[in-house]
Parts: C-alpha cells; structure tokens; sequence
DNA sequence: GACAATTGATTACAATTGTAGTCTATTCCG
DNA sequence: CGGAATAGACTACAATTGTAATCAATTGTC
C-alpha cells in the first residue's frame, strides 16, 4: 500500500467516524459524530476533500453517496505516528515511549500488558 | 505555564534549532538547520510567526535579533503529545504504546530501560 | 562620505484547512 | 401534479502554512 496522503485533524474525526461504521452516508456520518460537532455541509466538504485525496472512495446508492475507508485506522496510524516521532521526538522511540509512560495514565493491566510485549519483543529480535 | 500555542511541522522544526542552541540569531539558526533546508528569508518569517504566537522572544543586540524560547521542548511535547493521542489513538495509551512498540525500532537497551520505567510506574500507582 | 553588504520589516502569494452557504436536481406528500 | 424536503455539486471565504522577495535602515569599507 502506498503511504496514506496527509489527513488534517477535522478529516480525522471524520475517518474515525467511517472506520467504525463503513459504509456509510453523509447524513450517517454526521449522526456518528460527536453531537453538535459540525453541520451537515461540513462533514459533506470533509468527505469530498478526502475523496479528492484518495483516502476513501464513494458509490451512489438512490440518491445518497455511500463512502467507504481505502485505509485502514492501522495504516494511516502507521504514517501519521512516524510524522509525529520524527517531528516531535527526533526520530527517537525510547524518549518518546518514556514521554508517554511518564505523561499519560496507564492502569495495572496496561503497564502488564506492555511489560509482556516488550518481553516478547525483547527476546525475539536484536 | 499555559498551553503551548500550536508549532506548525516547520516551525517545529525552528524550534529544535533553537532548543539545541539558544539564543540565537536567526542566520545563526539557519546555519543550524539541516544543509540547504530553507532559505534565510523563510526561516526570518518562522522566527516573526513563532514570536507573534509567544513562543519564542527576541531581544534587538547589536542590529541582530537574538532569539529564545519560551517554552521548554518538555512543555511543547506533552502539548503536541496529547493532541496526537487523542487525534490518532482516540486518547488510548495502551493501544499507542503497543502500537509504537511493534512498529519502530527498539534496540535492546531501550526495551530493558522501559521495562524498568513500567515497573517504576507499576509500583508507585494504581 | 558613497557604495556595498547585512538585517530586520513589510509584503506576496498559492495551498490547505475549517466552516459553511447557495444552487440544482430529485423525490415524497398531499 | 405542485410544492416541500433532501442530497449532492459548486462556491465562498478567512486563517494558517510554506516559501520567499522587496523595501528600508544600518554599518563596514575604501
């Protein structure tokens, strides 16, 4: 897959509202959205650029377009959290994951479940 | 300290030169920033937007401005750090920190260094 | 002291982003 | 069938961003 093209933070919202539900109308997108987070017109300009972008596509069905995601969450993840490393952390992973642990909540289970990913990944490669 | 104000990825990376040497002129900025990545009158208009926004100040030395932050990079990470997880990981952690952890590079060290960090953490919250 | 070089200040300008409104075609209701 | 509602297409418009160029003041240099 070719890298995901640039997706703004409004155009998120709206991919995150299609991933969870696809296919999906513009009037159902919008319901899907946080109450009163934009107009009707709104979502239906995100949906267009995002099409214009290649990050989804749409098939009319009556006289509704119908859209669907050309990516997946893990893939535009992929791109945008490298962005993010690069940009904001140098490139540098540990700092970052450090930045994380120290900044953010983290319950038992989570730092038990990270504990055994990095076992795992510890032992299986250099 | 109040919330950083939001660092385009270009003046991002303005800020990093800085961060690394301040204060400093802005050709002394420039000559900073990697090999041939901006012309001198594009980094000048970066160092007017960042200061327009409060994030840097300049103090008139000579017939030179000598430019400084305002905010740390800690500051500026943790700001730009929220709005990522919450924007791309909805907020998540866990799911950001497993994601991160099977996608980039992890030399063996960084494991072990993160291993201690999560037991740390474990221990000392609930 | 006149001219060149250096710096900051001001201006420029297209692309992207956020946020819709208007115009038009279709379709459902009575 | 005629008007209202609805969906998409097209248009709008300011703020931010990337990328500088021009204008003007200052300062060394000969």
């Amino acid at each position: 897959m070719p890298d995901a093209p640039r997706i703004s933070d409004s155009e998120w919202e709206v991919m995150k509202a299609l991933w969870d539900h696809e296919p999906m109308t513009a009037v159902e997108v919008l319901a899907r959205l946080p109450y009163d987070q934009w107009k009707q017109k709104t979502v239906n300009t995100f949906l267009v650029r995002l099409e214009t972008k290649g990050v989804i596509a749409s098939k009319r069905v009556g006289r509704a377009n119908v859209y669907r995601t050309l990516y997946t969450e893990k893939e535009c993840r992929r791109f945008e959290g490298s962005q993010f490393l690069s940009k904001v952390f140098r490139g540098q992973v540990a700092p970052m994951m450090l930045h994380f642990i120290e900044n953010e909540e983290l319950s038992e289970s989570d730092i038990d479940k990270l504990k055994k990913l990095l076992d795992d990944r510890g032992s299986s490669n250099g």
